[in-house]
DNA sequence: ATAAAATATGACTATGAGTCATAATTAACA
DNA sequence: TGTTAATTATGACTCATAGTCATATTTTAT
C-alpha cells in the first residue's frame, strides 16, 4: 500500500507550496520586512504549520537559496560547450551569472544574503558548509578550469580549487556592488554592462597567462 | 562665553562614546546579537538616551562604518608614496584593505554590512549614497589608478571610475569569501593567502595591459 | 464506528527596537 | 544664592514579530 508514499509525496509539496509562497513575499516586500505571517497567509496555512515543515524563518531562506543555487547550476551545465575552449566557457559562465543576477532576483538575493553571512554564526553552518560545493555553481567552475587548464587556456600554475573560489568570489562581490549601489552608478553614469565588462578585461589576460607578481 | 561650545564639544564625546561601546558589544556578540540595552548598558546610560543621539540601532552601526571607512582611508593614505609606481601602490593598497580586515573586524564586518545593503532599501540609504566617495576607500583607488595611467603601469583604454569601482568590488568579493567561509576553506586547505595572491595573479596581467575579449 | 496517529491551528510567550511622560541636571538671571 | 527655564537623562511602556504549545481537526487502521 502506497499510503506512507503518497503521504510523504503531500508532504514534500506542501514544502514546495511553502517555499513557493515565501519567494512571492520576499520578493515583495524583501526578506527582512516579511513576516512569517504574511507568508503563512499567502500560503493559506497557519504560522504554526509553516513551523512544521521549517524550523526557522532563515531556513526558509535557506531552501530558497539551496533552489536557487541549483537552478544556477542548471543553466551553467547547459551552458558549457565541448564547442568552447576552457576559457570561452568560463566567460559564458560569467554571462550566465550575470543574467542570473539581473533576471532571479530573489534567489541572487538569497544567495547573496548567505554569501553574506559567517557560517560559523548561522545555527545550520555545518549544514549549509558541507553542500555548500555539491552541485553548486562553484562546481561547474572548477570543471571549466580545469578543461581550460588541459585544452591551454587557462593557465595551469595555481590550483584548480584557489582559482575556481577567487574567480567565484571576485564575481559575486561585482554582482553585489551592482545590485546594491546601483543608484550610486547611475549618478557616476556607469552602466552594469561597463562594469562587467571591465571585471572581464582586467580578469582575461590574468587567466590565460601567468603574471610576474614580485 | 564658551559654553554652547563646550556642550557641543561635550555631546560629540558623548556620541563619540556611544559609538566605543556599540564597537565593544558588537564586537563581542555581532551586530544581530546585540542589543540597544547591552550598548545602553555597556555606554553606562540608558536605552532612552542612546535615541537623544542616534536615530535608530542601524545608525549607529553606520556610524562605526563611518569611522571604518575612515580609518582604512587613512591607512591608505600613508601607503601610497611616490616613490612606486601607480600599479605598486594598487597593490600595496589591496594588501593594506587585506590586514585591515584581518586586524579591524569590526570595522571590516561593518563595512561588509553596508556592502551588503540595498541603499535604496535603507531609510537613509540617500545619506549613504552621497557620502559614499567622499573621502572614502575608493577616492584612493581612483588616485592610485590614475597615477598608474599617467606612468604607464596601469592601462588606460577603460576609465578611472569604472576600473577603480571595479577593483574595489573584486577585492571585496574575495576579502567576504574569506570572512565567511572560513571553515570551508580550512577543509579545502586552501588559506585566505592563497586566495588573495591568486586574486593578485588573475589581476595583475590585466591592470596592466589590454585583454582581447572579443 | 472507534481508537490512534498525524497534521493543523491560532492564542500565547518572549524578545527586543523604539517612545514618551517624568525626573534630574544645568544654565540664565534676579 | 535662589528661582525659573532649558536641556538632558531615565526606564517603564508600547508595539511588532519570531517562535511555541495546548487544543482541535483530519486521516488512517482495525
Amino acid at each position: 500500500m502506497g499510503i506512507i508514499e503518497r503521504k510523504e509525496r503531500e508532504k514534500e509539496q506542501r514544502r514546495k507550496d511553502i517555499i513557493l509562497a515565501a519567494e512571492k513575499v520576499f520578493h515583495s516586500k524583501g526578506f527582512d520586512r516579511s513576516t512569517m505571517d504574511d507568508v503563512a497567509e499567502e500560503a493559506e496555512l497557519s504560522k504554526g504549520t509553516l513551523y512544521l515543515y521549517f524550523k526557522s524563518k532563515v531556513e526558509i531562506h535557506w531552501a530558497i537559496t539551496e533552489k536557487g543555487l541549483s537552478l544556477l547550476s542548471d543553466r551553467m551545465t547547459e551552458t558549457i560547450s565541448s564547442d568552447r575552449t576552457g576559457i570561452e566557457n568560463l566567460f559564458e559562465l560569467g554571462d550566465v551569472f550575470y543574467r542570473f543576477s539581473e533576471e532571479q532576483p530573489v534567489y541572487f538575493n538569497s544567495i547573496l544574503f548567505f554569501e553574506g553571512k559567517d557560517l560559523e554564526k548561522l545555527e545550520f553552518g555545518d549544514i549549509i558548509m558541507e553542500n555548500w560545493f555539491k552541485g553548486s555553481p562553484i562546481e561547474k567552475l572548477y570543471e571549466v578550469v580545469e578543461a581550460g587548464m588541459k585544452d591551454g587556456t587557462v593557465r595551469d600554475d595555481l590550483p584548480v580549487s584557489t582559482m575556481a573560489n577567487t574567480l567565484w568570489a571576485q564575481m559575486l562581490g561585482v554582482l553585489q556592488v551592482i545590485r546594491n549601489k546601483r543608484e550610486v552608478f547611475e549618478m557616476l553614469n556607469i552602466t552594469p554592462g561597463e562594469l562587467i565588462r571591465c571585471h572581464y578585461e582586467l580578469l582575461m589576460n590574468g587567466i590565460k597567462t601567468k603574471g610576474f607578481v614580485s
